[in-house]
DNA sequence: TTGCTCCTCACGTCACGTGAGGTGGC
DNA sequence: TTGCTCCTCACGTCACGTGAGGTGGC
């Protein structure tokens, strides 16, 4: 008969894991005097402690070793529960892989830019959109070609809703499109959701955006003309995860107050991984 | 200005966190309502929110994120925060390896042997131990070979310590040592641990036996002629876990009734990661 | 008898999920 | 006015760590 420190220095568990187990019904004492309330423990009762602690370092919870132990599980429900806990492991491994991947930039960007990433992307579904819509076409993707196609193309779509009397459900979303055309190398997507079904008004036309199940999203605050380095931080966190692009990219206009510079765009980038 | 659901939706997270993190004071509503105590926010907090889930994901906890957000920490304070967090993600992707490599032999043995192994082993430290102990030799360590020669090694040590006057302070230990003589492959140390300094006495040496940082060790119980599967249970342990023996195995003889059936013993084999 | 170990509450941890019970806003 | 959303408690989660306050055993 051991006293209860005894039994867990030998053990090499703390005398409150040997009293938790005893009051969960886990590893039940041999012996508790009724006087003083001691437990007492034999040394046979190791086999079983250690059961305990190997399968808890498996990562298994102690209700589930409670069943491992105590539930006469079947070989095959015993082989289940061990493959389920397989593919938690090989998940959670690879969650912190990725993990540890981004940390690992944002110490790069660090170490070369001497301060925290100014952008931060996360990734998150995007819902299925109908919106209407206004197109136009640009010579590149950078701001001084698509600003000036831009802005006269959403005050314009602006004009033709209120005509239209077609209210918004959403704010107003550009989204950009390759072009095969020499000239105009993007096709510029003036949008804005609508709820139910609409017709097309001449050259206003009704389009359902498809869902995204991962998008990689991050947020500018100011002009738009300033917008460049938010979508470089995308595709850098996309190079970086080992994603590939996987729809348009679009800009949402979040907040569009009069003084452009409070202005809030949410940008994103449907993802496929890699 | 957004109601708590809309921005909630926005941002992808649920509207309890959005409570929570104002009850910590991470991310405060841009206005709250005196009267309804309604949680206006604004989209520009949406970035700072991004920030939030982004350090959140790289797995800091809420209080490391405010501290990482508003403390002003300077540059090589962050290198060193994210240095510390990549050095715990490659731990615990280690450790999670590992666990996963453990797992997969279960399975590999429930799918040979139809049922959980036998022999669970774990590895803790084993301390230093001042021991008297008396020697001999066997001829392999088979327990056919080991039995005969520890029985009567044990019962000649207990005999010489009752006429030495020595107390044991813990329970009789053998421990095996690989031998270069050709016809006598083991040596047998039968160990009996003391406290303070006694001197030897004939035969009857005192021995410092050093700690062992990592044991893998498992219990047996039966009799000793059928402790072959527990000892074979750590070797293969040693193996699937890219181990390496690093000293004398021990047995430690835990509870020694009449019958021995009711034997119970800890093997111990000190390891060295590999 | 003095320490030493044991005992039983019971709170704290971490980041919310999940009701209960009630009220404001369109 | 009816729903819908919002609000504030407050408990539950998981496996113990860590006191507080008190008592038995050698």
């Amino acid at each position: 008969m051991f006293i209860i420190g005894d039994f867990a220095r030998h053990g090499q568990v703390s005398v409150r894991m040997l009293r938790h187990y005893d009051a969960i019904g886990l590893l039940t004492p041999a012996r508790i005097d009724a006087n003083s309330g001691y437990r007492y423990y034999e040394m046979s009762q190791l086999a079983r402690l250690n059961r305990i602690i190997a399968l808890k370092d498996l990562g298994f919870s102690l209700d589930q070793v409670a069943e491992l132990l105590d539930e006469q599980i079947s070989a095959d429900q015993l082989h289940g529960m061990l493959r389920l806990r397989s593919a938690q492991l090989q998940d959670t491994i690879a969650t912190d892989s990725a993990r540890l991947v981004q940390v690992e930039a944002r110490l790069q960007i660090i170490e070369s830019e001497g301060h925290m990433p100014a952008h931060d992307v996360i990734v998150k579904p995007l819902p299925a959109l109908r919106v209407v819509e206004l197109t136009a076409s640009a010579a590149s993707f950078t701001p001084e070609d698509i600003g000036p196609v831009v802005k006269p193309l959403c005050a314009e779509l602006g004009r033709r809703l209120a005509t239209a009397q077609v209210t918004a459900t959403g704010p107003l979303t550009c989204y950009y499109e390759k072009s095969e055309d020499a000239d105009s190398a993007v096709i510029v997507h003036a949008a804005v959701p609508i709820a139910g079904s609409v017709g097309d008004t001449g050259d206003l036309r009704v389009v359902d955006l498809p869902a995204a199940p991962a998008a990689a999203t991050t947020v500018h605050r100011g002009r738009m003309d300033r917008v460049l380095p938010a979508w470089q931080a995308i595709a850098q966190w996309i190079d970086t995860n080992a994603y590939t692009s996987a729809g348009y990219p679009r800009e949402v206009y979040l907040e569009v107050p009069e003084d452009e510079a409070a202005w809030v765009t949410e940008l994103q980038e449907p993802v496929a991984a890699n």
